[in-house]
DNA sequence: CACGGTATGTCAGACTCCTGACATGAGTCA
DNA sequence: TGACTCATGTCAGGAGTCTGACATACCGTG
């Protein structure tokens, strides 16, 4: 019964096609770190370094989208591997700085360059303008869904 | 710090907008399924079986994005909370088709209304036109990133 | 018929991530 | 100054999920 999976009205929904696309994206984006000893936290976790040094642990949760005590660990381990440097004392309030060591960025470099092919890919049925409708799109749901999580 | 934490380049990645929203799409679920004990795995095996009843434990798990091994352990509770029902003995094969039962049905009523209430609000910013070209784009993603994984 | 390939259900172990909780530091306001 | 609120870092415990493995059942080709 394998043969016919399809037909599910679930397929015009679009919030089962998002939750569709998004894990076809983190399914790949895992296969091409994986090589690279790396998961999609973790590559997060480093690319948002390189674009905002000094992030600290909390922000480093949210824009990845995990909690403060999951950031924390994944933190504790590439610090202890060398990729990431925290201040011994934070520098001010309790806030740890964050910063990419030489080789994060190195790790970081071949990691974004898959991780950049995968994005290609998933847009390479897209003109321009759909690219441009999907950026408005997707903003527009995730504000919506931010601003009201209260029953009205 | 915490007030500005807008700006990160990451923002004009449609990658990360799609991991944003469907982020944002699994939290406010979430939320409203909490207090009728229930999560998103829990309620997507629940909708899958009411639209498609007869579903084996592999379909389901592919359906909700888990493994079956997942989708099992889940199944194992639902069926012994008395959710849903599977046979004793496969009818064919190894697969095990499984239904709700009356009490399965009636729990995923109220939870239905409550993620179509969430699906709602997300799309409550975007017209008609926006709908559909959301539903193309993101379908375009998904296949995209599906049939291409191997490196070419 | 025998065989390999594929798909399924299930068990066991380990891992990731989350919830809950606590203490600390900064800002606000009386 | 002191009390309150908020954000942060961190620890402990538990729920959920995954990887790995095994046995079984169908289907194709030889």
């Amino acid at each position: 019964m394998s043969q016919r999976e399809a037909g599910i009205d679930l397929d015009t929904s679009l919030g089962y096609l998002l939750k569709e696309a998004a894990s076809a994206l983190r399914t790949a984006m895992e296969e091409v770190l994986r090589p690279l000893g790396m998961n999609v936290t973790h590559y997060s976790c480093l690319e948002l370094l390189a674009q905002r040094p000094g992030l600290s642990n909390s922000e480093l949760a949210r824009g990845a989208f995990v909690t403060r005590q999951s950031m924390n660990t994944l933190l504790q381990a590439l610090e202890r591997d060398g990729f990431v440097t925290r201040p011994a004392a934070p520098p001010v309030g309790k806030a740890l700085p964050a910063r990419l060591t030489p080789r994060g960025r190195q790790s970081l470099e071949a990691a974004s360059a898959a991780v950049r092919s995968v994005e290609e890919r998933m847009l390479s049925g897209l003109t321009g303008e759909d690219r441009s409708e999907a950026f408005r799109i997707l903003r527009s749901m995730t504000r919506a869904l931010r601003e009201g999580p209260v029953d009205s």
